[in-house]
DNA sequence: CCCTTATATTACTCGATGGTAATATATACA
DNA sequence: TGTATATATTACCATCGAGTAATATAAGGG
């Protein structure tokens, strides 16, 4: 019951899903996803850390950066459920849209560098 | 993206949870739910809110009885993948196992009239 | 070793949510 | 019409969760 819990509401947040959503495009680090969510850099963190919890996302690590990507959901067959019904979902909703067509200007050479 | 969202929340709760896996197996009142669940007969119906909102349930009124049933999903494309997975899922959950056993002890002639 | 940069953690605020008791509404029946 | 019962609504409290600024940690380059 708990693990199901975890992913639902982990799926329960609008920028949750927006960053799964990215995430099925490409592997991004967190200041990527912080300049595309215009939110500040220790919430993406701790969103990261809910979406992780879940078994939806892992992450690998490259000197500075932290890579970021969805998991194939063999942690949680409620994750793996979810992450392939999420491929097809939301693909026109209107914010989801517009997420996906910035994501190529999202470099993080531009972004990152305070 | 907000009637997912409605769908993801309603399902984070653990007696909404409860409470829609209850109703796979039969049509229920709500002092029905409310002796199966044991929280007060305010919670149930605002739970019961939150899962007609997100097209989970609905309801069909019978004299002084409220008797809420799963709904078919047509009106919601989440709503409708989430019931069809849930028949599956949960199913060996000691929680679930344990309210399912008794279902058949709730009768409305026992557990209502205060 | 110091400096810089990317990410994580901590401490905090504010609004959302689950819970309840009290009350209102709806319906059956005498 | 008046009473009883099932459910919904309201008002309120306590906890959770999303957000932030400030700080700590990690890792590469001088």
């Amino acid at each position: 019951m708990n693990d199901f819990i975890k992913v639902m509401k982990a799926l329960s947040d609008p920028n949750r899903v927006k960053l799964l959503k990215m995430l099925q495009h490409r592997v991004m680090c967190v200041c990527e996803i912080q300049a595309t969510l215009n939110i500040a850099q220790p919430t993406v963190s701790k969103h990261l850390k809910v979406l992780e919890d879940a078994g939806l996302v892992s992450y690998r690590k490259d000197g500075l950066w932290v890579n970021y990507h969805l998991t194939d959901g063999s942690n949680s067959p409620y994750a793996a459920s979810i992450l392939g019904n999420l491929k097809h979902w939301l693909e026109d909703d209107p914010e989801i849209v517009q997420i996906v067509e910035t994501l190529p200007n999202i470099r993080r050479e531009d972004v990152c560098k305070k």
